[in-house]
RNA sequence: CGCGGGGUAGAGCAGAUGGCAGCUCGCCAGGCCCAUAACCUGGAGGUCGUGGGUUCAAGUCCCACCCCCGCAA
């Protein structure tokens, strides 16, 4: 009898560990709950979420509520625990908190899967604040899903080293992998009661907020490095920019540049040409050398590039 | 029809009041130098997004359409 889990999930994160529950017998995914349509893009056109195009595809039932703390909700998974006996629910980037007494419906409790090394980055954001932070290891985590905000005892975690360059699109996406390449096992193991659930170290936990446009605005009063880190962390979402000659230009790629340079009266915040470099001034009195960029309206482009058209 | 910017040489940009299509980079050929993302000389490369319209004359003015992008979500 293979195990009956109900699935939580919305986003690109979501996706391989959906597919590894799908892919392995030892389970059943009875049914998926993910958000719902919503309008999208330049022309708001209503997209299905990743979560629910797998699910379809699988012929999964699924479930798309707009508001998860209503009796009507409760209800219709009060209803699937009676019918199928639901085992756990494996929660992964879902987008909703889920009320406690919807945690409380599966015979095995909640699990979740979550892109940190915790306690370190508890939040929405996980990803973008280990690179953000400097941080040498990122990793995921499983864990019991509780009352507080990814606080709950750790069944596994698997760490990664983040390379030099890694931006914040490319960890998510070989972390979201590593999540659904761990998540089976862990499992498995849990219900067998082979592992015994170890509580956070709550002093040491760090938290990241759920990001906007906005906070890709770069203040150019910090450090040169934690600029770069920024840029790096940020990519592609939610992208980083600035203001110049009031138009945004977003940068897609950057260096803090080490090594002095010689320019006369640089001012912060302005774009300077150095030979056939684009560097910025930062707080910390070094240079952001900007090698990828998008003005408004434009498409992206090389630094060199734009250079070639736009006299400084 | 949510708001806004834009489509001109391979790339990035200029092209008031319509009047021979230009700049920077790249590319090709040659030169120079111990050497260079250096410099010098010469050269190729454009149906100006598409289709109509106004005009002696349209990249430029009018209309329609296609495509790209920023914001917002």
């Amino acid at each position: 009898m293979p195990y009956k889990i109900v699935f939580f999930g919305t986003s690109e994160f979501s996706i391989p560990s959906l597919q590894a529950l799908i892919q392995d017998q030892r389970f059943e995914v009875t049914a998926v709950v993910t958000k719902p349509d919503m309008p999208i893009g330049r022309h708001q056109t209503m997209t299905e979420p990743p979560v629910k195009l797998l699910a379809k595809k699988f012929n999964i039932p699924f479930f798309q509520f707009q508001k998860i703390k209503t009796p009507d909700t409760y209800q219709i998974l009060s209803d699937l625990q009676q019918n199928h006996d639901i085992d756990a629910y494996v929660v992964v980037s879902y987008g909703k908190i889920i009320p406690q007494n919807i945690l409380d419906l599966p015979k095995k409790g909640v699990i979740n899967v979550h892109g940190s090394l915790l306690p370190k980055h508890r939040g929405a954001s996980c990803v973008q604040a280990a690179i953000a932070a400097g941080d040498q290891q990122a990793g995921v985590s499983i864990m019991l899903l509780d009352a507080e905000m990814d606080h709950g005892a750790i069944l596994a975690q698997a760490e990664t080293k983040i390379p030099e360059a890694e931006t914040g699109g490319e960890l998510h996406d070989r972390l979201a992998q590593m999540g659904g390449e761990l998540l089976t096992d862990t499992l498995v193991n849990y219900f067998e009661n082979k592992i015994t659930p170890q509580p956070q170290n709550h002093a040491l936990a760090t938290y990241c907020k759920i990001l906007k446009r906005e906070d890709g605005q770069i203040d150019w009063n910090k450090s040169a490095k934690e600029i770069a880190n920024l840029i790096r962390a940020y990519n592609p979402w939610p992208g980083t920019w600035f203001e110049w000659q009031g138009k945004r230009i977003k940068i897609l790629k950057a260096l803090a540049v080490d090594q002095s340079i010689n320019i006369q009266q640089p001012s912060i915040r302005q774009l300077i040409q150095d030979q056939k470099r684009l560097l910025i001034l930062c707080g910390d009195q070094n240079f952001i050398e900007i090698l990828e960029l998008q003005p408004e309206g434009k498409k992206t482009m090389s630094s060199q590039t734009y250079l070639a058209g736009h006299k400084i």
